[in-house]
DNA sequence: CTAAGGATTTGCT
DNA sequence: GCAAATCCTTAGA
């Protein structure tokens, strides 16, 4: 009798629970619907040819960075300033006054219109992707997997930009390695045996070169590097060589298919320890 | 060394 | 509801 009524009771509750629940969903339901409708409209209202306009506004001087490349540097196909940003050097000035500095190691190009794997495929306009249409040397920064950062760099033609994939580090690689352990997992077995990580590790990768930079979508994205104070780039001075670039394809974009997948859109300086992925194929070929 | 699986939020179809 | 321009850890060769 009492498991009975107990079981009754308990059903009775699941009964309210799951009504609450279905309640509640429908909440949900009906916030999120609000959401994406509020979201669509703003999308719809997006206009390349504003975008780039307004952005052109309001340049001023620069307080730091006196020696940064400027406004013409950025200002040419992205498959020309993926290239040209090879060698050159990326600073972070934090707001504490920390300054990092990484040689820029390895990029890619997403050019938009008919490329799969750029965001702006098709002339696609979002919030969260209209600096890719902004003003040529306007930081793109997009939150990618749920919890890690890439840096973009808008260049020539709507919708063009260049990922910055590695760097080889050359200046505060304490902050660097602090930002790093900050985002590294804590099982316990594993902390203890954590060592440090090599300064070529530091920057080897997109997500990586962020955290080390502290580059976060609200801290840097749409901002002007060729005026902003928190980054910028510099020419190399310290090296009269020549670089060696290889070109291969792009990473993590399987999914577009082939024929995007393996365009020659990546590149990367020749034996430098601080790039993602090396392609052998690519550099046996180069030697020859 | 490589391979596999988990973490985890966002925004679109 | 699902895919995503990645990284980290662990397991096994």
């Amino acid at each position: 009798m009492i498991s009975c009524r107990r079981s009754e009771r308990n059903s009775v509750r699941n009964l309210v629970k799951m009504s609450r629940n279905v309640t509640s969903s429908n909440k949900e339901k009906q916030t999120r619907k609000k959401q994406v409708t509020k979201r669509m409209k703003l999308n719809n209202n997006l206009n390349a040819d504003h975008i780039l306009q307004s952005s052109c506004n309001g340049s001023r001087t620069p307080t730091y960075g006196l020696n940064r490349l400027n406004d013409s540097f950025f200002d040419v196909p992205c498959e020309d300033l993926a290239k040209r940003l090879l060698g050159k050097i990326l600073v972070r000035r934090i707001d504490d006054g920390t300054v990092l500095k990484g040689r820029v190691v390895e990029t890619e190009c997403y050019p938009g219109g008919e490329d799969k794997a750029s965001c702006s495929y098709n002339g696609r306009i979002t919030e969260t992707i209209k600096a890719v249409y902004m003003k040529p040397g306007t930081a793109f920064v997009y939150v990618t997997y749920g919890m890690y950062h890439c840096i973009n760099i808008s260049s020539q033609g709507a919708g063009a930009a260049v990922l910055l994939r590695a760097l080889e580090p050359l200046e505060g690689f304490e902050f660097m390695q602090l930002e790093r352990q900050k985002r590294r997992k804590t099982t316990s077995a594993a902390a203890t045996k954590r060592k440090e990580l090599q300064v070529h590790d530091l920057c080897s990768g997109p997500a990586k070169l962020c955290m080390s930079f502290s580059i976060t979508k609200s801290s840097c994205n749409e901002r002007d590097l060729a005026v902003w104070d928190g980054m910028w780039i510099e020419e190399d001075d310290s090296k009269e060589e020549a670089l060696h670039i290889v070109t291969s394809h792009r990473i993590g974009i399987d999914s577009v298919g082939t024929e995007w997948a393996l365009k020659p859109f990546r590149f990367y300086l020749l034996g430098n320890s601080s790039v993602s992925r090396r392609d052998e194929a690519r550099e046996k070929a180069f030697r020859e």
